[in-house]
DNA sequence: CGGATACTTGATGTCTCTCAACTAGTGTGG
DNA sequence: CCACACTAGTTGAGAGACATCAAGTATCCG
């Protein structure tokens, strides 16, 4: 994935070989605009576990596509909490212009990553000349809001219980989403539970205990960054998702009722990938894209 | 404001005369560009308080340039509670595309509104001949969300008091850089206790206590829909907001530090507008735009 | 294998919710 | 201009969910 271009030492990334291009910023575009974009590209730059792509305080100046690995925007407040905005996963773009001159909030890599960044100064003359592009930012900016309405909503309405599932049916559908040949209820999630903790407002010594609970019951199991899904019925039914979201989710592929979400869990579990699926081997060098935290084990 | 232009019976919002050019949609539009937009307005519709502008399920096939009056996002959850997503002033735009054939959000009216609506299907062919108004999209929904990324940490990571201190902070500044005529520091806001709790994740009754507290320290006074701030710099402290959010609540126009937002509420409360003021008699009709709610008193 | 990180568990405290009754303010219709 | 009904706001008591503090154990990774 997301081999470079030729020569090794070129920094460029070739679209034709980028996960990003899959669903979100190039989706749809011509192979001419695409390869515009790619030329545009300022480089696919390497950010190691743990680091920053780009501080709170940075200035907004780039957009950066994720084209590898796990990340999350955050924002840390002022007696020294941190709120995880959302997460990451390859295809997301990050870093999108905003109002002001800077972000306020940052995003840091889970998992080793790769970005594809275009500065912002080169977008304005080339949407000028491909419209497409303005509509296209809009519209990842709208899912990027869905999803933060979502966990708003989450945060504000729900228990914790009800919050954490919610986050880790989220995280397992999306990434179901971007991994089709991926076919087992078992994944690998980049997280601690400190995440977690910060991702829903709570302590992680307080998702600790939520996460006892949802194993105990048999609904889900999260130990040491990897997820379970026990029972998908069960899971949906605490994280109380309505279909609507889990459709956003899902991104284009809106869902009958709740017992399809559940159905697409069965369908995971059962190895019946609805799409054509991937040989097996596939899914581990997609689902572990990059990173050494990424690996299933060793 | 936002006069019908020509007959009454015509629909059309005259744009030359409506609030909502000043900050949003069609700021920075040639005059040639405004017109067109115009053209394309379905019809400048009335919504009374307390109606939705769309529901949860409607789909999502419009924009809602908000003209006038007071508006909120909310989405119900499945066990009857409420989330409020975000509050809109005139000139925020609505129900912009979303990725999913519906809003998974509906949109309330607090006060009489007059909103313009611009279909979606005419955006697509728009767009392509104007490629601003793609990015302008984007803007726009990129500050929507901020702002949620902002609710998202308050309600995660502050205590009641300091959520409620925050809405009460944000929603101020956000009127007063909507009016910069407005030169008082008691202001009309057309929420209800239950609204503010819905906003913050908190019961009305708590909200009550909580306010209570605030009043009672000093701080700000919130009762039957007008909202006094006693002390800007100790809500400014109590909100712990930093200089970034509160920039990007002034759209496009950055603080330098903490005391410069109590800086601006004393210009206020000392009737020492920064800018070309408006007579002191027009900002009872730009405060209070449309509504019987939206009166002061009678 | 050893240090560092992540996870686990218990005891205790507190913030916020729930339930319930009551009061104040608003707006309508006479 | 007043009375009434309705909505919004107020207050108290008690319970529960979640945080905090503190000490331990498991897992990872070099």
């Amino acid at each position: 994935m997301a081999k470079p271009s030729k020569a090794d030492g070129k920094k460029h990334v070739d679209c034709r070989y980028c996960q990003a291009c899959g669903g979100e910023l190039c989706a749809g575009f011509t192979p001419e605009l695409a390869r515009i974009m790619a030329s545009h590209n300022a480089g696919g730059r390497k950010i190691k576990a743990g680091d920053d792509l780009f501080g709170p305080d940075a200035p907004s100046n780039a957009i950066f596509s994720l084209v590898d690995g796990w990340a999350f925007r955050y924002i840390l407040t002022e007696d020294g909490g941190r709120q995880i905005l959302d997460f990451a996963l390859p295809g997301v773009v990050l870093g999108l212009p905003v109002a002001g001159p800077a972000h306020t909030f940052g995003a840091q890599a889970l998992t080793d990553c790769i970005a594809c960044i275009i500065p912002h100064a080169v977008l304005g003359p080339l949407s000028q000349q491909h419209p497409e592009i303005g509509l296209r930012l809009a519209s990842l900016i709208s899912q990027d809001r869905s999803l933060a309405f979502d966990h708003l909503t989450s945060i504000g309405r729900q228990s914790a219980r009800e919050r954490v599932a919610h986050l880790l049916l989220e995280l397992f559908i999306r990434c179901r989403a971007q991994w089709p040949g991926c076919r087992t209820e078992e994944m690998h999630l980049p997280l601690t539970q400190e995440h977690i903790g910060d991702a829903t407002g709570l302590t992680f010594v307080h998702v600790n205990r939520v996460l006892r609970e949802l194993h105990q019951e048999g609904i889900a199991e999260f130990h040491y960054r990897r997820l379970r899904i026990l029972d998908p019925d069960k899971l949906v039914d605490v994280a109380g998702t309505n279909r609507d979201l889990a459709a956003a989710w899902l991104q284009e592929r809106p869902l009958g009722d709740k017992a399809c979400i559940a159905a697409q869990l069965h369908l995971a579990s059962h190895g019946m990938s609805a799409g054509p699926g991937l040989p097996s081997s596939s899914w581990k060098s997609r689902d572990m894209p990059v990173s050494g935290a990424g690996r299933p084990s060793r």
